[in-house]
DNA sequence: ATAAAATGTTAGTTATCACTAACTAACAAA
DNA sequence: TTTGTTAGTTAGTGATAACTAACATTTTAT
């Protein structure tokens, strides 16, 4: 029973915090809705801080998307596409409660923020221009500003990831299968030759 | 020099609450950086939750993208599109202190979450979509499902705002326009007959 | 110049928070 | 039986928060 008791513990804090943001949650919040004393928290986490980095850890995920880009696409476009947004909106998915933390507290966090965004999202960019640039090469693609298509698409995705982390009820809501079709649609449309 | 206070007050805790939030703004932090007393401060707000309200306020700005539809618009797609990305950005950008206020105290503040999303920018869907509507009615455009494209776009656009709004250095920075040359030439392209 | 209004100062109340200390209870391994 | 581990209980500390009250001082309007 030993793992268990932590367990509980980071399960309500991942909850709580991600509700409310770290600052507004209390040890004794924690302790309640996790069922144990507050000594118990502070015995298992020395500290508030100690608490929410152990919740980090455990939520952190680290996409490989390079392996992602050479194993898993086929050079259709469509096709690549589909694979690549459904990828990125799975690692968002599950680094969402980093995410809600993260903008509820931006001012005490700033090294969580950045690692939501840059690190991540910066390779992913690049990869996916280089993807485009091939496909160019290939005589797939009418030449263009790669760079900046790939922006385009990814903020596209973003923005969809946000809308359905922010809002609970909304009009994105279980639309991820027509939007991704949708975006895809247009994107394919206005890029081919 | 009375309304001078009560502006001093206003702008302090504007910039306070855009950076930190709602609960993690003291009112003596408000008092010192408006270089008033904390007294003071509480004259002429009786609650801290009157300073939020006196905030927001201030800041909540309602376009009337009716209008703006019905007069602004040329019938050039292209055209047409950079103008309302940039009526929808201008729009955000005026509520952005109550947007990064309501998401760093969601729970505490789920009206204003609402209001945000939900009523303005479904209604501008809607505009949008109609608009597509009839230029597809016109010819200019190919048969699609234009209340879908409608939302892509905004989508779009949105995930800008949150980017630039959440990370002050980020690779979007002033790509304002590159970004709603490149979203536009896109949606055009992909769209056009 | 003087009254009134606005602001400052100081002190205090009540509540909450992170965190500590000291002690106890239950259980299991040695 | 002894000992270690895990958890609960209770009480308390020091800091900070929102907010009030009473009185002093400055600013503004007449």
């Amino acid at each position: 029973m030993k793992k268990d008791t932590k367990e509980k513990i980071l399960t309500a804090a991942t909850s709580l915090m991600t509700e409310k943001g770290y600052s507004n949650v209390s040890v004794k919040d924690i302790a309640n809705t996790a069922g144990v004393s507050e000594m118990t928290v502070f015995r298992h986490f020395e500290t508030k801080m100690g608490i929410l980095h152990a919740v980090l850890q455990a939520h952190s995920y680290i996409p490989y998307f390079e392996r992602f880009f050479a194993q898993e696409l086929s050079g259709n476009l469509t096709h690549d596409l589909q694979q690549i947004a459904h990828t990125y909106l799975a690692y968002m998915e599950k680094n969402k409660p980093i995410f809600l933390i993260a903008t509820q507290d931006r001012n005490r966090l700033p090294e969580l923020m950045e690692a939501i965004s840059n690190t991540q999202t910066q390779q992913l960019q690049k990869l996916l221009a280089t993807y485009l640039q091939s496909q160019i090469n290939q005589g797939t693609l009418k030449d263009m500003d790669t760079y900046g298509q790939a922006i385009v698409f990814l903020t596209s995705l973003f923005g969809f990831f946000v809308t359905n982390a922010l809002w609970d009820n909304h009009f994105l809501k279980d639309q991820k299968e027509p939007f991704i079709h949708q975006l895809v649609a247009t994107f394919v449309s206005g890029v081919s030759i």
